[in-house]
DNA sequence: TTTAGCACTCATTTTCCCTGAGTGCTAAGC
DNA sequence: GCTTAGCACTCAGGGAAAATGAGTGCTAAA
């Protein structure tokens, strides 16, 4: 049965004033609203069908009404009202995003803070990248002692190094053999690749220096298969606690647990073949322990072939509208700093390389 | 007035069963005890004396007492009994510890999460590197396209990267010149050194890729303070719900935001000068929020002239002697561990550089 | 079709009383 | 002079009972 024009703003009514209140809403809450010219005798009526019908619930007989999973369903696809960003909301997110971002790991760790705070919600961060990238070229540096610096450049512009400190010494014309062997044998292989054989090969070819490549080698495969890792971040947490849902330690740290890595770790997964912004209403989510609690999740684009995915994790009662824009507006906006080439720079990134 | 062996054993009888229960003690509790040869009423009259003397305080007329500020502060520095190890603690530190860490700021966040988990408390660590850190010697290797990575190792054998992407081409030797003119002017210098003036000298004498000195001067300077920066992690700040004084929702609250960032941001501050293993009870806090808490620290040393620092935060009544126990094994092992050199490989670093 | 009115339900709040742990003091015992 | 048994007293916490009031469904009139 489709719903009247009534029913859906009734149910509406209930919703919205449910996310504000966190309490039952009453016949009587609703006829009080603007805009709203039927008796609370009416609406009782509206609301007697609509729970008839599912969209509704009751927790006990005198009570007034909460949504259902599915009246959420309903009103997050249909019903609820866009929700514009005021200016200081926009600005606010802008000036919080142009910070510079340092390294991806870096990166989905603030991320996770601006969105957790945007939402004044728990919020996840995930930046994965597809396996794939290859070494495109090597380069060792003779840096004095009997250390030697490799460089490593990847096929995807990023660049890495680490220090060697080598018991033996070696000359700068061992290198440049050994440098002119690897870029020959083990330029465009992907991680899976690097097999003993090919590390047999490259040393019987590799001349004085030869005992530096086991050590190079190691370091290409792990980084290589870093690369197609995924990084993740959690913030905000306790911001649960703010929510009248949570208010319960025992649930609250019920949930939170549950937000640290496991059930979290599949949410991308999620993602995967959907396009924009997505939300999953309490029992949709496949996670047991987050039956009571929704999810809205986006993607954005980071270049260099990574996905990066934000999402807020709230009582099934959470403002929908306001935290799907914020969301949205937020993926909008990364992508886009992502995007922009003629960005002065777009920040170097660094690392200790060690090795005693 | 010096406190008789009697009351001393009665004050520490008070404080373990509190920390044990978190429920105020009472004179027939204390009889109960394994080792207490007197009657209640002895003990009653002991306890009004230890009252009477600031140690111990009683929550109301007809209720048990409680320990003071004063009564934790005697306690941790004279009474406690020494908790040592079980095998099992020390062999689960262990294996945590020896995963292999990467990067500082990684290592910092893993630190923290292991000491929480070992007091199942939430914990703080810190990494600060004092600064002075120069640069020992700058390298440029063409990437082909117009990329030139820029290589630069520091005089604590840190080594950074950074590609760059240049509109115009440079030769292989330019570069030459350009590597030789920068290490002679610019190596051995501090952040601060790096003058404008010292800018406008280098450029003069660059020739051809003297565009590139600016960008490797800012990397340089940005990477130099960077490095006389501070890391800082916080975990585990919901283990505190599983405190019993903190099942009230609003005072974890208020802790946990406190616990965030700026009341911890000076903590460090006060280990500066102690030595070993330190408590703060309750109101020896500086920062008003952890009025009710107590905190326990130490230092240790991460080599590379960098500090290290250790810290837990809990009720009042937490466990001081586990806590300080774990957390000074914490900081011998993990000094240890920085200390063995012949440990194989530290693992490499590794970072992307970007430019677009 | 809408609405006023009414009897009914039931979670929540308030009140009250009871219980029991714990105390301080006193007087007897060692 | 310590120690301890005994006793009267205090008071937080818990549970039962009563009061409150928000909200409902249904009926009958507009």
């Amino acid at each position: 049965m489709e719903l009247t024009e009534r029913k859906k703003k009734v149910l509406r009514s209930v919703v919205d004033l449910y996310i504000r209140t966190a309490e039952p809403v009453g016949s009587k809450a609703i006829t009080e609203l603007p805009d709203m010219q039927y008796s609370s005798a009416t609406i009782r009526n509206e609301m007697a069908d609509l729970t008839a019908m599912g969209y509704l619930e009751q927790p006990h007989t005198s009570a007034g009404r909460v949504p259902s999973a599915a009246g959420y369903r309903l009103y997050v696809d249909e019903l609820m009202a866009d929700y514009r960003l005021s200016m200081d909301e926009t600005k606010s997110i802008n000036t919080a995003i142009e910070e510079k971002m340092q390294r991806v790991d870096k990166l989905v760790e603030k991320v996770a803070k601006l969105v957790s705070q945007a939402t004044d919600l728990p919020a996840i961060s995930v930046a994965s990248r597809q396996a794939g990238a290859t070494v495109r070229r090597f380069e060792l540096i003779l840096a004095g002692q009997g250390s030697v610096i490799l460089v490593v450049m990847l096929s995807d512009d990023q660049v890495l190094n680490k220090l060697i400190k080598l018991p033996v010494n070696v000359t700068e014309a061992d290198l440049k053999i050994l440098t002119a062997v690897l870029n020959a044998a083990m330029t465009g292989l992907s991680s899976d690749e690097f097999t003993p054989e090919l590390l047999e090969r490259v040393m019987a070819s590799a001349g004085t220096a030869a005992s530096l490549v086991p050590i190079v080698m190691e370091f290409t495969t792990e980084t290589l298969s870093r690369q197609a890792s995924t990084n993740m971040a959690v913030a905000g947490q306790m911001r649960l606690l703010g929510q009248p849902e949570y208010r319960d330690v025992d649930k609250a740290q019920r949930i939170m647990s549950s937000l640290d890595e496991d059930a979290l770790a599949n949410l991308p997964a999620v993602m995967q073949n959907a396009n924009g912004t997505q939300v999953l209403v309490g029992p949709e989510n496949v996670a047991q322990e987050l039956k009571d609690t929704s999810v809205v999740m986006t993607k954005f684009d980071i270049g260099d072939g990574m996905q990066g995915m934000i999402g807020v994790v709230g009582p099934t009662r959470m403002d929908y509208a306001k935290v799907t824009a914020r969301l949205s507006y937020f993926a909008e906006s990364l992508s886009k700093m992502f995007a922009k080439p003629e960005q002065p720079q777009l920040p170097a990134a660094q690392e200790d390389a060690k090795e005693d």
